[in-house]
DNA sequence: CCATCTGGAGAACGCTCGTTCTCCCTTGCT
DNA sequence: AGCAAGGGAGAACGAGCGTTCTCCAGATGG
């Protein structure tokens, strides 16, 4: 049980806490219920996390650098700039087959704990406004005009909580459909154009 | 008292309910508190609801049809059938920037009840079920295709899921202007015209 | 080989919750 | 006037929470 045991613990304890906060909610979970799936016993639970909202707040923060990786490898596999942005909407279009898909995190912990936990509260703003930021430079990439992200973002949020309400894919599919008309027609507009299309 | 009191004892459990859970959040707020600011005792608010799960349902089901009421009194005011779709996020700015707005009750409390409790997850899917609904009829009135009512939708509720988060009016008024591009997009596609616009 | 310490298992604590029960006062009927 | 009925106030109850404490097995250093 070397110091390096530590990390690994940590690691322990935020699987268990990803698995069952997002499955059911956050206040649905009790540390006793984390205890069992961890595998940690509470003392050392406390000594990591020295209160449940910091194990939260972990737990998010981890989630967070996750989701981005996984959403920012699966949009790099595509060359071409401006189809960088439809595959955002695939990419979320594969999330939510995903057994197990219950819906945005951060959306979800906000209706729970928003009112209550500035410091989750916190987390989610920063999670959505790096997610806002991503697009925001994929828009810029594409040599497309900022204002496009602000819709961009509505879109793939509108999606996100459509699809952990109703269960089904097919949101990111009419979320991926409006985006491409609405980068049409910004492209449209002779404000910022990229070398002429044909 | 009189049968006639029960309909008021009820109004007055629902407005206590609706301030409480909207603020703060439903598992944040005890029956005590309710029994409080209602001005009810206990054992009327379970004589009136048998249990807390049936109260917020029946808050949820009241605010449901306010909601809808005071947005198509909002929308209804604009003759122009083109303009009613516009006009939804007028009303959406205007209730964004109301004091104590804190996002949309019923993404909020699918977050923190969803998971748990089948028969909230039901209000949620039935208000959202209906607000699409009538988002579909304002379409067919400007005879827009039906395929826009999808991205419409989603545009309205990832401003209000963005506004719950941001605190900002700001989304609305982007997810405005992305439906009149959308809307004029799709007008200008040979599917369903109206009347030649010049 | 013994003293010391670390961490595991889980009991214990104090609190809050949803729900029910007790007690008392009012009220309306005969 | 007297009596059943019902509602108000709030205590009580059992469960579950987050957090802490107790106790003990086993490793470690001299």
């Amino acid at each position: 049980m070397s110091p390096m045991d530590s990390a690994a613990a940590r690691d322990r304890a935020l699987d268990a806490a990803e698995e069952l906060y997002y499955a059911r909610g956050v206040s649905c979970v009790g540390m006793d219920e984390l205890r069992g799936t961890s595998g940690l016993s509470l003392k050392r639970l406390y000594q990591l996390f020295p209160a449940k909202e910091q194990l939260v707040a972990a737990y998010l923060a981890r989630r967070d650098e996750r989701w981005r990786g996984r959403l920012a490898a699966r949009v790099a596999r595509q060359p071409e700039a401006r189809e960088r942005i439809p595959a955002v909407f695939d990419w979320l279009e594969e999330w939510f087959g995903e057994p197990g898909f219950r819906g945005c995190a951060w959306i979800n912990v906000h209706g729970e704990l928003g009112a209550t936990s500035e410091l989750v509260a916190e987390q989610v703003r920063a999670h959505k406004e790096a997610f806002r930021d991503y697009l925001d430079t994929l828009v810029a990439e594409a040599d497309l005009p900022a204002a496009l992200t602000g819709p961009l973002f509505l879109l793939a949020e509108g999606a996100m909580v459509t699809a952990g309400i109703t269960g089904s894919t097919r949101p990111a599919a009419e979320a991926r459909e409006a985006a491409r008309t609405l980068v049409a027609a910004a492209g449209r507009d002779g404000l910022s154009r990229p070398a002429p299309t044909a």
